[in-house]
DNA sequence: TTTATTAATCAAGAAAAATTGATTAACTTG
DNA sequence: CAAGTTAATCAATTTTTCTTGATTAATAAA
């Protein structure tokens, strides 16, 4: 017999889901990481590197912090890793104001 | 490999405001504190102490870094606290969709 | 006044996240 | 094949955030 799944019980999951996408967004390199990636559409970590100014380790480290959060993906082309937006997923999250800070017609 | 991007100069400043709103409500605990706002109304500490069963100490933090951001304001009646959402805030920073989980309309 | 209650703040320690340089794996080119 | 390039991962450290119990200030009630 399968029980109704209470309102109470699936709160604290959308919490937990939500926690990992907005600790995601909350640093302003990954905001402005994600921000290039709007002007730019995709963008291979050698010019993320040059563009954010920062060491490859800890590029390689944001970068994954947003990919697991779902907010971008990333295209592997030969030795090269291609990122972009996923711009639906931003939609899902944020404001029409703010979804428009991360979309290139804006 | 391209150029590299230059910011604009006020982008930078918008990202730190965000990034100041987004650590608030990357937790899932704030994240359930804001839903209880909305549900209820406006709430005292005693009483969240008790809704969120948390030490008193543990809830003034959290509900400090909720206040500080601005998405929720405090009104203080006798030696008792109460604390409210500031819808106006949310509407500007989430979804409709994410809006929608706290408003009590919804 | 004295005592009790409420809630903010403090200080110390624990836990989590970020930074750094080095290493590794995968692929490309000579 | 060897040498060079790209980018992920690792390990150690630093920094930030969270937690806890105690203290404090303000108000209320006896």
């Amino acid at each position: 017999m399968k029980e109704i799944e209470l309102v109470d019980e699936s709160l604290p999951r959308t919490f937990e889901r939500y926690e990992t996408k907005f600790k995601a967004i909350a640093d302003k390199k990954r905001l402005q990481l994600m921000y290039l990636l709007t002007q730019n559409g995709e963008i291979c970590v050698c010019d993320l590197v040059d563009m954010m100014g920062m060491p490859q380790s800890k590029l390689s480290y944001h970068l994954k912090i947003l990919l697991d959060a779902g907010l971008i993906s990333r295209e592997t082309r030969g030795t090269w890793s291609y990122y972009k937006l996923n711009q639906d997923e931003v939609n899902h999250l944020l404001s029409a104001e703010l979804c428009c800070l991360f979309r290139p017609s804006c």
